[in-house]
DNA sequence: TATAATATTGACCGAATCGGTTAACTGTGT
DNA sequence: ACACAGTTAACCGATTCGGTCAATATTATA
């Protein structure tokens, strides 16, 4: 049995468990800055468990980048539904696909930003690779086909759009940080927001 | 001259790199992870340079601390009016000062979010004095004295305030990694949501 | 229950890095 | 020529790093 096959053949709780842990490491402190041990202690198993199911830290790094490239792929290619265009339907679609994708994986946000600033020269080419493969991915599903037309007339939706971004860009930094964070209560409450303002920002013929 | 004097006899400029490299530095990594040698490598400096400032990495730590405090203290409470009741000018004047005070040192709110999440035993202590004392700080500053009558009957102050909140976090958080952000940009584009928001969820009467 | 196979780990390796020190080197004014 | 403050490269012992491995638990098979 090869070595990551080893890992594969393990329960989906733990697998669960591990990959979590080290979402959350490297998520939290960079590839460079976060250790084996780290991972590891926060998964609850020894360090030589690490080296046993992925020969090396940073085996284990890139398989975490393809895992979530993947899951995410998956996560709007099979949820995803372009035929929706309201504006706000649309974005909260979005954001139901990354919170139940957050549910399985809550620190895969957290680690995909990381991505983007890490700086160490041993993983930086391969997630330069796999960004350049996503590129785009996000800004088409959200204003490809969009409608726009419901808003009031002087509200501009693309500065609407990147509110909600950073909204819920806030909501990522925020959770990952904290340990008792509700991913339920989160949704719900982004759910608030995006009712609020559609109630606000469209005309009134449209509500 | 006193291993702190030889820091404060500096150059404002030479003081400003170095803070701001301990800032960014610790902000990113936390205390336990940042190593001096990081410091003195972001500041353009030797390691032992750090030293002859500041005698140990726990000194520096607990005078940014300080620091920090001292700077958010002063910034409020020379600059904050409350007798501004209304409720988008005074978040906008909240965020006058935010900004002005990231214009000095960008990474500061970066480390003061850290610092809520510091385990390290050797700086748990201090953290919690000085988290103490600002206590309850910023939630009066947001709500004492506020007015949130001039909205439409079907708005929930509270909810925009926590939406306000979510979005100026979701701002440090991305503006904490980036090298080449804006604080300018930043500044206008925060107050465009301001006036987005203030336009449309006040009644008409108000505008 | 005895044994073979597997899962898991504590202890260990050399190398790197840690916080911190110091002797030597810079430049500048006299 | 000298003194002197600012600065650093090289160094210290201690710790931690990524990674290995022999030994121990655990489980499966008989």
């Amino acid at each position: 049995m090869s070595i990551l096959e080893k890992f594969l053949s393990l329960s989906e709780e733990k697998k669960t468990i591990i990959i979590d842990a080290a979402l959350s490491s490297f998520g939290t402190n960079g590839y460079k800055k976060t250790s084996v041990s780290d991972i590891a202690t926060a998964a609850g198993i020894s360090k030589a468990m690490i080296f046993h199911y992925f020969g090396t830290k940073k085996t284990l790094y890139i398989y975490l980048i393809d895992l979530c490239g993947n899951i995410l792929m998956n996560g709007f290619n099979e949820n995803f539904d372009t035929s929706v265009t309201d504006f706000f339907e649309r974005i909260r679609l979005a954001t139901d696909i990354k919170i139940s994708v957050m549910k399985k994986h809550p620190s895969i946000f957290s680690f995909l930003n990381s991505m983007y600033l890490e700086s160490d020269d041993e993983v930086k080419a391969d997630i330069k690779d796999i960004l350049a493969k996503g590129e785009g991915f996000r800004s088409k599903i959200a204003f490809d086909g969009m409608d726009g037309s419901k808003f009031k007339d002087d509200i501009d939706p693309k500065l609407v759009m990147k509110m909600l971004v950073l909204l819920a860009e806030g909501y990522v930094s925020q959770s990952s940080s904290k340990v008792g964070f509700d991913l339920e209560l989160l949704h719900k409450e982004f759910n608030e927001y995006i009712d609020l303002l559609k109630r606000n920002f469209y005309k009134e013929e449209y509500l």
